[in-house]
DNA sequence: TCAGAATGGTGATGTTTATCACAGTTCACA
DNA sequence: TGTGAACTGTGATAAACATCACCATTCTGA
């Protein structure tokens, strides 16, 4: 491990005066993995920041398709959909992946202060503009080049995200299985199972002793759909 | 004409109170039908409410495709992911359908007004909240049942953005070709114009004199893709 | 340590969607 | 009012992707 991680946690991103403001209106909570932090059409109160663990965010369809969204770590807000709106409910879901510890943020007492501090407020924005750009980017992503195009750029968010650069490569410091993988892709399991035994062929990744993904040439990836240039912050998982 | 447009406009879904400082401290321009607003690259200082035409906002890909994100008109607020980011430059185009009337805010200066006015604030953060539930469930519709499924999300969206009711269904006021609409879904021209054919033989839309869609039975669009009962707000086009 | 579960891998086959090609129709405007 | 441009419609064919079926491998917990 030549340089760790250079994924920055959504409260790294933010700043410091409202990282300490979330942590000091909050109460914490544990709960265990493979458990819901929240449900889809739940009553949406509360926002959380991850203290430890792993929680991914993902949207369930009728036949009991999954999509994943995001994939949050320590430092990372999960709820923030909810924010200042009168629609109360969850539209997604929160399932922990690992046991996780959890700050738990009333949300009318986080728009309260955030209204009273627009140093804060500014920071917040900030980091909501930022979720849209990163959805935008995801629109096309996973739209414009078929399931391939979706692969490619869900290996590069990881790498962005969870990536720690190797002198061989860079390494996706997580544990993905194929199925989750095509849950983040809207693909089957057995697609990209093919795409990705291409992808070792021809060079392009490779799988570590502890199945995680080394990403060999990551140039090949975003030259394939197009987003050769475009900001390392927008790319990303969340 | 039964009962008009039910679609809200940005500026109709915030206070009057933004309204009006937008319009304060905004000043005009005219831009001619086809011709942008502005292009992907482009340094982004100014923020834009339109007054009078109608934009359409895309994405290009390297191989000159272009994905269709929103058809804004009167009252609509765009270029707003600039906002609160150091990254300057647009990522999307504005491409003027029709001759437009533009508001010209000053980003600077909109984020200045933003935070020294708690309640603008408080209606700002909702309405950027809604906007990203708005686009969570666009890649959800775009991605999870085929090109079918972004089809039926798109004339959904199309019919509670410029849906006129009427006494045999529900009139989409605006005109679209085939080609447009595919932009939408990441389609092709063909196989938009075979699935809407396929609709019009099960008498699910009509073609009207003008070419307008007319929407007969918008319950069988909505329980195809799974959004039976999904607020009227987030199943929109912008 | 061993049985069952989860995961990975792969062929065969069918469906969906794109591509190409071209003809018919409508529209804009000189 | 006619003519080129834009749009619609549709068949034939190819590529992408899902589905099904099945076996191999790895992991996990009693």
């Amino acid at each position: 491990m030549l340089e760790s991680t250079n994924r920055k946690s959504d409260l790294e991103c933010i700043s410091d005066d409202l990282t300490s403001l979330l942590q000091s209106i909050s109460t914490t909570k544990t709960i265990d993995a493979r458990t819901f932090l929240f449900q889809e059409g739940e009553e949406a109160h509360e926002l959380y920041v991850i203290q430890h663990g792993l929680i991914q965010i993902s949207k369930l369809t009728q036949e009991g398709n999954e999509l994943n969204l995001r994939t949050c770590q320590e430092g990372d807000i999960v709820g923030e959909l909810t924010l200042f709106t009168d629609e109360a409910k969850y539209m997604l879901n929160a399932y922990a992946l690992k046991k996780c510890k959890i700050l738990i943020i009333q949300k009318d007492q986080l728009e309260k202060e955030l209204l009273s501090n627009s140093r804060l407020t500014f920071e917040f924005m900030k980091w909501m503009t930022n979720l849209l750009r990163i959805n935008q980017s995801k629109i096309k992503d996973l739209v414009m080049n078929g399931k391939k195009g979706a692969l490619y750029s869900t290996l590069i968010r990881f790498s962005n995200s969870y990536g720690i650069q190797q002198k061989d490569g860079r390494l996706i410091d997580m544990h993905l299985t194929n199925q989750e993988i095509a849950k983040f892709c809207a693909a089957t399991r057995e697609s990209i199972n093919r795409m990705l035994n291409d992808l070792k062929k021809k060079g392009i990744i490779q799988i570590t002793k502890e199945s995680k993904i080394l990403i060999k040439d990551i140039h090949y990836l975003r030259t394939e759909i197009g987003c050769d240039h475009c900001p390392i912050d927008i790319c990303v998982i969340d």
